[in-house]
DNA sequence: CTCCGTTGTTCTCAGCTTGAGTATTTCTCA
DNA sequence: TGAGAAATACTCAAGCTGAGAACAACGGAG
């Protein structure tokens, strides 16, 4: 249940009397995972820290929820347009979901500060502009399961930034990460890392930097076809062919599916446990 | 990022003259979906409100989380323990786990009160005992994609409870079933509802109950014995065969697996959008 | 301008999984 | 003691998956 004195007032006069710094404190953020692909490669947007604690090392974009004025998705939408600059209508392009909510009485060395995160996954973005209480903000590659690699398993596992990050991010970021990686399986969300019209290579090209393996080209568009409402055909074909030839591929916009049925399975799946 | 005001000193300093109650109060509560099956029906934990507002209606149990004393998981593993009046070593055979957070300026009249919800899958437990600002604590029948029916996709879609619930706590708990349905398809955790021996048959009146349909019992029992770490057998069997005739059931128990591979997929199904 | 190597897209095919139905045997209940 | 029900095991057809091949369309290097 949510809080409750057991006052026996009737509500009006309840409410009169009710003085909300009668409660402990608890600080209240919103951080971002946010997710793009710059040149092929998975990056997150990072900003640099002007103020104690943790002062001049990275962390994820976030900030205060303000109290009786915003909700949770609101305030994560309000910091993402702040610290990527991006307009509204830009900003609908983007897809944001709550990840979950990190509490350790200790994460923060000031007081006692529950931040609840957000995921977003957004098409190729421009440089983000430092702003607030951030010395610099930046894009910055992921690694882990990525990398130059065809795609084993070795190597960092869970993935992270190349960088310490403040606070308990990099376990947020890790958590977003395979948030990100699961997502792909069974919604259409891939696309939301592309342009609004793009080629079955180039989400195909998504999947496999997210996964960190390469697809059979053969089966990937099998599957994305047959799968109903993962892309409609704009009937168009890509004005050049791949960078280092092939023929023109064919044009697609997201389609209305939420969800995908059946879902696109990873070679492998994780299993803390396997073997 | 994370709280900053942009003090320059060092940190220990900066720390000595930190003041929590600058910052706006925003209360931080969690709230739990218990879910169990009693007599085979699904049901939910709820109280009863003692004090204002919502005072007379259903909630999800649950309470403040203690300013610098408990993290998320603690907090909501404490309320549990507190409404169910469990043993410590009861509630290790009871998964906890986050569901997400609801934070709508509006969601409750006193002030700004943000609720991290948890949802926990429990064996068949004693009646609950009120406590605390609860005038009554009841296991409650869930009704939605459930009641009598041999499984149809009609009456109260998504699933609630037969109490019109107090805040937003009939959201939280429609998320929490539909939460409930997906974590079967893809984890183990249908035994979480069981004894720690138990049968197939009893398996599979847990998805028949939380998915609202009939299984085919020869399938089900096949994919269950072939999805590596479900559950692995004691040798034994049960006392007696089912309540209306019928061979005695092998016993099994819980297997190592977090994850199902292949999962068992639902025979069809959300779509919000599916005609 | 001409090859050569790449790549988009379509097919084929064997192996596996799934859904549905059946057979057999063991119990409970009346 | 007999009828009905349920636990398991099997069978079979249909669908899906992974792997590989075919073929044509392109970019780039000479």
């Amino acid at each position: 249940m949510s809080p409750a004195p057991a006052h026996r007032d009737d509500e009006a006069a309840f409410l009169a009397a009710y003085d909300p710094r009668d409660f402990p404190a608890i600080a209240l953020t919103v951080d971002i995972v946010v997710l793009t692909l710059r040149e092929g490669r998975l990056n997150v947007l990072l900003v640099e820290r002007a103020g104690q604690p943790f002062q001049g090392q990275w962390a994820l974009p976030g900030g205060f929820v303000k109290a009786g004025q915003e909700g949770l998705d609101e305030a994560a939408a309000r910091e993402l347009a702040e610290e990527t600059g991006l307009s509204a209508g830009a900003l609908r392009r983007v897809h944001l979901e709550q990840l979950g909510s990190y509490g350790e009485p200790a994460r923060d060395p000031r007081m006692h500060v529950v931040s609840v995160a957000y995921l977003a996954f957004a098409p190729d973005l421009p440089d983000p502009r430092a702003g607030g209480d951030a010395a610099r903000a930046a894009w910055t590659p992921v690694v882990g399961p990525h990398g130059g690699g065809t795609g084993g398993r070795n190597s960092t596992e869970r993935g992270s930034a190349d960088r310490e990050l403040a606070f308990d991010h990099g376990r947020i970021l890790a958590d977003g990460l395979e948030r990100a990686r699961a997502k792909l399986e069974y919604t259409p969300l891939a696309a939301a890392f592309l342009e609004p019209e793009f080629t079955i290579p180039e989400l195909r090209a998504v999947y496999e930097e997210i996964w960190g393996q390469k697809l059979h080209p053969g089966n990937f568009h099998r599957k994305v076809l047959s799968a109903p409402g993962f892309v409609e055909s704009t009937g168009e074909t890509a004005e050049r062919g791949g960078s280092r030839g092939g023929p023109r591929a064919r044009l697609y916009r997201a389609g209305d599916a939420r969800l995908l049925h059946p879902a696109l399975l990873r070679p492998d799946a994780e299993e803390p446990d396997a073997r």
